[in-house]
DNA sequence: ACAAAAGTGTAGCCTTGGCTTTATTTGACC
DNA sequence: GGTCAAATAAAGCCAAGGCTACACTTTTGT
């Protein structure tokens, strides 16, 4: 095909700038995706440290509901990312960047979810479809939902 | 994406109730994951059918910003699951099965983007963010959704 | 102290969903 | 009716994120 091979980036000259707008969002979707399990894993390192002081390779696994070594992958990955620091046979530990990522992402899911309780989804179902949709929210919206949960009569 | 052949993970039965509990979130949050990519490309076939009577493997990696291999593959996916049609070097058609999948991925986006715009969020960050949440909303706060924007004066 | 149990690591496999490169088919234009 | 560009397909690579199986430490209990 003369298709020019062009960077992956590039969007072609052919495409509409309408067809180039949506195709950004859904980038922008897979992209926002392709954190998403390092942030639960952050959290939930975040998490275990602060009710057991240490996070094993274990318990962030069966908290996260996958098999060890599928935790210990991400370990590695976060230990890529400069998010968490490990020993052979020790535990998990957070960096800085990793500690303020847990944080973010924890404060980001608690906002979710009073949104949704705000909005009229029953608790339960809020704190379930919070751990798929949390990921996706933008600062632009965190922001619109705090906005709205502050203008909300207490409850 | 969460493989599909697995054979039924067991629950360790050391984890605690309230571990169970998350690890389930996590493994529907994950699940959840796994239509969503399905979902988008039905929905786009959809589109397209509707605005130019056909849809073309071209046209469809265009608008999802892929290049042409990977909708092609998308394609057969959606061929396995049932929800759409090809012939080799014609378009793409939907099934019953397909369309009405595309219908009602496309009416829960229109809800969540009417949602957020409602609930503050400027226009075009709703549709950005609607493009990754609207896979995670369940069935249950769809409804509720619903009936929020219901209640809501029209603007 | 030492054996068993528990925890951790490593290796290797799978599917998804991206990508590029290369080959083939179609269709449009002269 | 032939040629050529565009569309499609096919093959093969990659990383992520699951898994199992097995090896090796560390911890624990007698």
């Amino acid at each position: 095909m003369p298709n020019q091979n062009r960077p992956a980036a590039e969007m072609p000259d052919s495409a509409s700038a309408q067809d180039t707008a949506q195709a950004e969002r859904f980038n922008q979707a897979r992209a926002a995706q392709a954190v998403a399990v390092l942030e639960d894993y952050a959290e939930m390192i975040g998490d275990l440290i602060e009710e057991l002081g240490e996070a094993r390779v274990t318990d962030i696994a069966a908290r996260m509901g996958v098999a060890h070594p599928t935790a210990t992958k991400a370990v590695a990955r976060l230990k890529r990312e400069g998010l968490c620091t490990s020993r052979p046979y020790r535990g998990v530990f957070l960096t800085p960047a990793g500690a303020e990522l847990a944080e973010r992402v924890r404060a980001r899911h608690r906002t979710v979810v009073d949104l949704l309780i705000a909005i009229g989804v029953p608790p339960e179902t809020a704190e379930l479809d919070a751990e798929g949709l949390e990921h996706h929210v933008s600062d632009t919206t965190l922001a619109a939902f705090d906005a709205f949960l502050a203008k909300q009569p207490p409850r």
